[in-house]
DNA sequence: CAATCTATCTTTAGACT
DNA sequence: AAGTCTAAAGATAGATT
C-alpha cells in the first residue's frame, strides 16, 4: 500500500525558527550539511575551505579543509588580493579591516621595540640587572592585568592607526579602498605558477 | 511532444573536476551555494558563520555573517572548547595547538606585562620618570619613528620569532605583510547585498 | 565569461525511534 | 540526542544565450 509514511520535507520560512527544539536540530543538520559542502568544493576543485560556526550560545564549531588554522592564519598573514567578482568591493573592505590581529600584533612588537629602549636607558642609571625581560620566562600574569592591557592597546592601536593613516594617505596619494605599504615580496610564499592563476 | 531542452543535473565524480572550465564554473557555482546555505544557517538559528576560501591559486574569497572578521577575531582571541560533536576528536586536536598568531599575541602581552612590571621596579630606583610609555599618548611619538616601524617590527619580529622556536613547535614562515588600512567604518557588516558591484 | 533554463541529483523538515 | 525514513524543497551539471 503506497500510504505516506512522511510529508517529506517541508517548505520553512527564511526566518529564525520559534521552536528551540527544532531550532537546534536544524543547526546541527545544516552545519553538516555546510561542511559536507565545503569538503565537497575542495575536493572538486582543489580548493581550501574553512568554516566557522558560532552558535547563539556563544560555542564555536569549526571545519577546515586543510586545517581551520591554516585558512584563518593566511587571511591574517598573508592577505591576498580579493578576487570574487561577486563580493569584491565587500572583500576589498573586510580583508583590510581583518587586519585588527595583526595590527595589534605589529602595534605590540614595535612598543615592544620602545620598552626595550627605554628599559636600555632606565638600565644605564640602574646597571644592576643581568637579564632582560624578554629573556624571562612568561610565566605568572594576572587575567585582569591581562585584560587592563588589552585595552590600552586597543586604544594606542586606534591612535597609531588614525596617524598612519596620514602618513601613508601621504606618501601614497591614491583612492583605493586601502594602501598597501611595505609588501616584502621576497619572502612570499604564495608566488603560484601561471597555469592556476586564473581563479 | 516535449522533447527533452537539457539533461538535467548530472551526477559528478566526487573527485577534482579534470576540465579547467568546468572546474572554474563548479568552484564558483558551489561556493555561491555555500554563501547561501550559511546565510540560511545564519538565519535560521540566529548563528555566526564564517566561510573562508582560497583557490588552488591562492586567491580569497570569503562570507560572513556578521562579518568575516569577527568570526575569525572569534577563533582567534577567545578561542572557545570545541563542541562539535561531528567533528569533536579532529578538532580537539586542532584547538589544542594553538593558533599560532593568537599565541605570539598572547606572548607579547604577557612579554608587555613583565616589562611593565620591570619598569616598574626600575622607576622606583630612578624616581625622575613620570609615565610609563605606554601611558603616553601615541601621537608624541615622532613622525620619523613611525616611518621606521616597519624595519624596527620586522628586526624584533624575528628576534621574537627566534625564540618562539625555542618555545614552540613551529616557527612562523612569513614576514610580516605591512598592510595599513584606511579606516572606512563599514557600518553595513551584512554583505552580499550592501554594495553597488564595481563591474 | 555572468545569467537563465530545466531535468535530475542532493539536502533536509518532520516524524519516529 | 543521534540515526532512520520519506517526499518535497532546493541545488546544480550541462547546455544555451
Amino acid at each position: 500500500m503506497e500510504k505516506k509514511q512522511t510529508k517529506g520535507r517541508q517548505k520553512i520560512e527564511m526566518k529564525r525558527i520559534p521552536n528551540e527544539e527544532d531550532r537546534l536540530i536544524t543547526f546541527s543538520k545544516r552545519r553538516s550539511g555546510i561542511y559536507k559542502k565545503a569538503s565537497e568544493l575542495s575536493t572538486l576543485c582543489g580548493a581550501e575551505v574553512g568554516v566557522l560556526v558560532f552558535s547563539p550560545a556563544g560555542k564555536a564549531f569549526s571545519f577546515g579543509q586543510p586545517s581551520i588554522e591554516k585558512i584563518t592564519n593566511k587571511v591574517l598573514y598573508e592577505n591576498p588580493p580579493p578576487n570574487d567578482n561577486t563580493l569584491n568591493l565587500v572583500e576589498a573592505h573586510r580583508r583590510f579591516r581583518l587586519n585588527e590581529l595583526h595590527q595589534k600584533y605589529s602595534e605590540l612588537l614595535s612598543k615592544m621595540e620602545v620598552a626595550k629602549e627605554q628599559e636600555k636607558i632606565l638600565r644605564k642609571k640602574v646597571p644592576n640587572r643581568s637579564k632582560g625581560w624578554w629573556e624571562e620566562p612568561i610565566s605568572e600574569l594576572s587575567m585582569h592585568e591581562l585584560e587592563q592591557m588589552a585595552i590600552k592597546i586597543q586604544m594606542l592601536h586606534k591612535h597609531v592607526q588614525h596617524r598612519a593613516n596620514e602618513l601613508w594617505t601621504r606618501a601614497s596619494s591614491s583612492s583605493l579602498p586601502f594602501s598597501v605599504v611595505n609588501q616584502t615580496p621576497s619572502t612570499n610564499p604564495f608566488s603560484m605558477t601561471e597555469v592556476e592563476q586564473k581563479y
